[in-house]
DNA sequence: GTCTATAAACGGATAGAC
DNA sequence: GTCTATCCGTTTATAGAC
């Protein structure tokens, strides 16, 4: 019974400073940074007030602190690497250059205690929170990352000259945020009855072809 | 000298009416609803806190009141109508049906005083805010233009099921709104230079062939 | 480390003079 | 219609006992 438990649920023996990074996440996702109060976390937490400032010192600090442990556990994405190593010399397919980046989205993977779901919606979050939330130690994260797509995918779309290319791979991680964090605000999936709606690894894997497609497209004649 | 200016700037002669909803507007689009306070919206448009509860009664109401006025200058969009009854018995092609709802998009107008980016930014918002901004009025404004679309676009694409057609038109209408309000959070545009990310009709116009090859994409094989 | 109590500022909304 | 002044609940953050 030594090992702490990993739902946000299990009071007595997660510390207290795990209880409170997981609702600060949660209701950060779901009602945004401005719109969550810190007593709100306290309460939910079942910690009192004072506490996360004791753990965190400020409110900006807390959502540093949960944006820190969400970007630590992201682990190395090494399935580009792994997939280069095994095609050799052959440039990698569109295909798989696309299903590599959605796989890294859709398993972004809790640490400890955040479920998958949560994860990629905080996640998603930070691509459209007014302000500066993650805005300052976000980028460097990931920008080895970016270039080694870049590269992928310059060497598959030989026709596309660079910035064509980093275009649509800007278009492409825009369309992954809304569908992992965005609103459904037209109510589509609700009027028109979509399925696989509520399972996130068949809505990605249902837009492979569709992000393929638009990723090899050809040049814009204009 | 009795027309009133359009810029929100254009103090004594414009009415505070319309000074408060475009500060509102601006302030909403920056810093998010929750972000925003009814004071820094008074003291920007330089009018008394009391005035903006007399005019609107409450900050809820002043929200709906923002997008209401956004929603009514949107207009009838009846491109689509327009090319329907140019084709004849004709279907359209996905190449017009896209460009017509970029098209849609884009010249979503200034009625007064609101900056057409400004406009677009604050409708795009509404695809990512916390809470239940517009999400009660929202989408009855758009429901039968949806319809329209959608009927449209499964003409054009026999070889996909009504299902494909609305999840492709749901991606195609989540990836506008990233463009028009999401963020850069990895720094894209700013690191590789990109041309023209300053200009949205540009972009769109770099975008239709992307989104015509996704949408004509073949059916997922699994 | 954990808690109660409180400080100090800010939030939306209103009363009432003009 | 416009403004000042104010009510009153909530906010972040801290002080200080235990």
């Amino acid at each position: 019974m030594k090992k702490p438990k990993s739902s946000e649920q299990d009071g007595p023996v997660e510390a207290t400073r795990e209880r409170i990074l997981n609702v600060a996440a949660r209701l950060f996702t779901e009602r945004g940074f401005a719109g969550t109060s810190m007593r709100q976390i306290a309460g939910e937490a079942s910690v009192p007030l004072s506490s996360i400032n004791y753990h965190f010192g400020s409110k900006q600090a807390l959502m540093e602190s949960v944006y820190g442990r969400m970007l630590d556990s992201v682990g190395r994405r090494d399935y580009l690497d792994k997939l280069q190593a095994e095609a050799g010399e052959r440039p990698l397919t569109v295909a798989e250059i696309v299903r590599a980046y959605m796989g890294s989205a859709l398993r972004l993977t809790k640490k400890d205690s955040m479920s998958g779901a949560l994860f990629r919606q905080l996640m998603a979050r930070a691509f459209f929170e007014p302000g500066d939330p993650a805005e300052s130690f976000f980028p460097a994260q990931f920008e080895k990352d970016t270039d080694r797509y870049k590269e992928a995918l310059m060497r598959a779309l030989p026709h596309l000259d660079e910035a064509e290319v980093v275009w649509r791979m800007y278009w492409f991680v825009g369309l992954m945020a809304y569908v992992l964090g965005g609103k459904d605000i037209m109510r589509m999936k609700a009027r028109y009855g979509l399925p696989d709606a509520d399972d996130p690894e068949r809505i990605l894997e249902r837009m492979v072809p569709f992000v393929v497609s638009a990723m090899e497209a050809p040049r814009n004649p204009a």
